[in-house]
DNA sequence: GTTGTTATTTATCGTTTGATAATCTATTCT
DNA sequence: AGAATAGATTATCAAACGATAAATAACAAC
């Protein structure tokens, strides 16, 4: 009884610890360096020989997928789910409230990568993220902005292409700004809740005109 | 005399000829698949033997260079220089222009994919680029921003952290639409003219207060 | 302490990779 | 037509790759 197993990498580990660390350590290599780094290397990295890895993967494909499944799990939080559609506070404060708690989630060197690899890879998890962002970032955006500007809800006229590119700016303004520090290695802002306030302050105000704009050429 | 070199991909070539169709298919294969790519497989797409591609460049990494250069050499058109700081017409006008310009350029499949892939693999010709957007796009606008809304210039107080964020936004805002596209496969918008007038647009409307703010921001 | 179990390593396989050498063949020049 | 030049292919190398099998060694149970 008694299992005392070390997590130094050298020594022997209990699975469930080892596959974790493994796990983990993949993670982090693969963000570095795309899928196409090799085993060997990521097995050094991790402290343990290439042959190890096939114990607890049946192949890289897999462990790959295991990649993915970490790194986007749980990437959208559920308790962000209604918070843009809240209408207890104004649509800026609930704005400032999920943009910054998602930069928290997003605003990741691991993420950002791996999100990036895997669109240029074509995986189709992206699809199903993607939609995710599209369904409950976007359209409720697009939805609070109707109502706020007084105009007709989206039940009457349903959110044309040009009101959800406008939403997909806001979207733009906040993930190129982690485009630019975690593939580029841009400065990232120093105070980056003051940027992203910006960031909707901008679209706020701008949104308004735009948006008229936009239903004025609908409805005519 | 009289050369009558084919251009069909199996017969003999001029050298000339044949090192263009070598690059011109280098570079629409490694925006493809990275430059991990295997060089048969882009000798096969080629339609020519793998050594073939040795006789045109001593290597790998040779023919990579070269693409980078064949991509980036004149990504940045000169008649854009001074586009955004003429004063003859209205900011907003100068911004449709020259933004309308630059995505005839940049909207580009290849370009997008390969900017990211050697964003991600780190190659220092990205910091070239990236500075010349600062210094052609962000701070003009910047610059134009202060003059339109009558704000000390750019000598009396120099260009913010801050604003240069905000200027970053309008890009995110371009440069993200074309991520979502050919990362992404997302359906680009149907009218992209229309899409980067309404980028402006939101983006001019919001500037205005969201830059005043930064300044009061400052001069307290 | 001995034995059984299994995490880990060593050795190795078959394939794919970038790259070179030798051969072939299309074109040009005399 | 025949020789010379050079573009292109065939054959092949050494290293790196993903993956498997056999041997080792650490731990638990008795």
């Amino acid at each position: 009884m008694g299992k005392n197993y070390s997590t130094e990498s050298g020594k022997r580990m209990a699975p469930k610890a080892r596959e974790a660390m493994i796990l983990h350590e993949a993670v982090q290599y693969f963000a570095e360096h795309g899928f196409e780094g090799s085993t060997r290397e990521l097995a050094k990295r991790i402290g343990i020989t290439q042959p190890l890895l096939y114990r607890y993967f049946p192949n890289k494909e897999s462990l790959i997928e295991r990649v993915y499944q970490e790194v986007y799990v749980q990437r959208w939080s559920p308790k962000w789910d209604g918070l843009i559609s809240d209408r207890k506070q104004p649509l800026k404060q609930r704005l400032y409230k999920f943009y910054k708690e998602y930069s928290d989630a997003v605003y990741d060197y691991v993420w950002v990568r791996i999100f990036i690899y895997s669109g240029l890879k074509g995986v189709d998890i992206n699809d199903r993220y993607l939609a995710i962002i599209s369904e409950k970032v976007l359209v409720p955006i697009c939805t609070e902005l109707r109502h706020t500007a007084k105009l007709p809800s989206v039940k009457e006229i349903p959110i044309s292409e040009k009101e959800l590119e406008l939403a997909w700016g806001l979207h733009g303004m906040f993930f190129y700004r982690a485009i630019r520090h975690f593939v580029y290695g841009l400065k990232m802002a120093d105070d980056i809740n003051a940027a992203i306030e910006a960031d909707i302050d901008a679209f706020l105000d701008g949104a308004k005109p735009a948006h008229k704009q936009i239903l004025d050429g609908i409805t005519a």
